[in-house]
DNA sequence: AGGCTATTCTACAACGTTGTAACGTCCATC
DNA sequence: GATGGACGTTACAACGTTGTAGAATAGCCT
């Protein structure tokens, strides 16, 4: 059926591992012979048989990207960046949606799949910061975007905290007094919403301003429906504002959208900043001034450091902080 | 190092194939036996290898997707409707962008990749009718959301010519007589631009209406920013319309974005319908009315096609056309 | 020419799994 | 008590590749 490296080495008259030879790019081979192989292959229309190679080598070529959901904007252009880095490095991507459920990102964790990848770039968003222990696995792991303290693993993550502040401070560069926040996650300790809120109080802080729980909105899935409802929510409880730091663009998107539907003017009345810089920022009505996240940095790292410990590195776990920048557009012009 | 079946059998004081056995839940074995093979495997942590599974049986239970790019809202909602189809079915998914570039949708089908997967979802956009040789590979594929006339494959599409036709007489019953078209592919034949265009032109001759060459908007690639060009274009060309179909929902937010910014009201003025119904036209200023196109439906059914091929299903090709459904919302409201 | 090294190629044995065929063993039947 | 069949288990070979070790050849030096 398929033709194998069998059948190339009767074809060129050599044998099975000179073909072997050929195809890896042996050195040591007489240009003659190599030639007579390549005609061989190319007349036969072979291809080395991945399954195994994988199989011979221990390896597969694979790398998994778990993430919460590819619809997510955001997830969907990180996906895009680490199969391009991916790429660069001669892998595949394998991606698998956990939907932020804890069990199923615990099964990521453990799936047999883990068998047909070579490593796993995860991007938690359910786990606690107390489950360390289920990060101390045997192969090798990456990972994104969050942070989880002392967790055994290597970790590239956002600048949740500092791209906060400086989100906050941007809002109170251009004047903003009281500032709401929408994303919130209460009692959440370690992940994006908890940082991200740190850094908002931070910023509140180094102002002077005053830290008012009434301007907390609360939203448990980052959605732009979600972020419409809190916005909902603090309009009807009437408490006023001039700014808002939304922790994510979906959010920031929905709390547009309630925005210009009741009739407040962005940024004339309030002013809206958002967080990840996906590419609908730029598109929104107004455009929407947004944290960019170093999003093809954390990428390229997280797909670098994965294949060091794909390749044996055993050095102590690391910690990578992106790069940001506060993109201005006019949801916080003057 | 990893816990192969040897060292199950040896534990559990069976032969390797019996370990094999109970792992693929053959039905003759004691119960005993049974028990203590499967005691011997949780043991020790004991996962198939499925690198030697997949050089044995000739399969790698992974599929493979290729599509234009996910950071497109319709692809990745695509994509997660194939992953989720996939799963159900015992298939990872292993996604590769093409950024709608001739080159790399020719290179997906070539690809050695193509040996690590049992089968392709391929959903192309720039390669043109003539090339229906091409599509003629020796593995199961099962092309997605394009119409080629008489490939050698089956062919999952949705409705392109009639849900255009729909979403155009959907503008004509609530009024418009002037509909502009955002999305021109001048010269193409068999695309979705040029099978949508068909639908557009027969929904006007429906209805008595003219077709008017300037009412075209031409955009090469389908983002927010070529049909906010395409709007600018038509709005400097000084052209009268009071509708406009985008051909998918992408342009149509680029067009509402260049129709607000110019203080043209929707749907006072012009009234706007786009294609895909992606999540984000639920969230447009205003909600966009659009056309569904099925997309569950399509990946369910590509996926169960390409489960047959693989089977080794040798059945003429196929073609499926997806329902769809115009979803009327606030752009095209009266 | 003889000896040595470097180059080029090959035979063989794995990698971990599963299909095939065959071997016992047990029980029911005559 | 022999015969047959179903059941439960096993040995062996194969899937296609690559690492290892070594054989054959060529090229060089003295």
């Amino acid at each position: 059926m398929a033709v194998t490296m069998r059948d190339v080495a009767s074809k060129a008259g050599v044998s099975i591992k000179t073909v072997s030879n050929v195809v890896n790019g042996y050195p040591h081979i007489r240009p003659g012979t190599r030639d007579r192989v390549q005609r061989a292959i190319d007349e036969l229309g072979y291809q080395v048989n991945l399954s195994a190679r994988s199989l011979r080598q221990g390896r597969t070529g694979i790398i998994g990207l778990a993430l919460p959901e590819l619809v997510l904007p955001y997830f969907a252009e990180l996906a895009d960046s680490v199969m391009r880095a991916a790429e660069r490095r001669g892998l595949v991507v394998l991606i698998e949606q956990t939907g932020a459920v804890r069990e199923r990102e615990l099964e990521v964790l453990r799936s047999e799949r883990r068998r047909l990848t070579d490593g796993l770039l995860f991007s938690p968003l359910a786990l606690e910061p107390e489950e360390t222990a289920v990060l101390d696995v045997d192969y090798p792991m990456v990972l994104l975007g969050e942070r989880i303290f002392g967790g055994p693993v290597d970790h590239v993550t956002m600048a949740n905290v500092d791209g906060a502040r400086a989100a906050t401070a941007h809002l109170v560069a251009r004047g903003c007094r009281r500032i709401a926040v929408v994303g919130v996650h209460p009692g959440e300790r370690m992940g994006s919403a908890a940082l991200r809120l740190e850094g908002y109080r931070a910023a509140l802080e180094d102002a002077g301003l005053p830290f008012d729980p009434a301007l907390q909105g609360e939203a448990g899935q980052w959605h732009r429906s979600t972020g419409a409802e809190a916005m909902n929510r603090l309009l009807d409880a009437r408490v006023e504002f001039d700014g808002v730091f939304a922790m994510n663009d979906a959010l920031a998107l929905g709390a547009l959208h309630v925005l210009h539907a009741r009739r407040i003017a962005v940024p004339g009345q309030v002013a809206v900043v958002g967080f990840d810089d996906v590419d609908d920022a730029r598109y929104a009505e107004p455009p929407l001034s947004s944290v960019a996240p170093g999003r093809e940095q954390i990428a390229q790292t997280a797909v670098d450091l994965l294949v060091e410990r794909i390749a044996g590195s055993e050095v102590a776990p690391r910690r990578v902080v992106a790069d940001f920048e506060v993109v201005a557009r006019e949801s916080t012009a003057r």
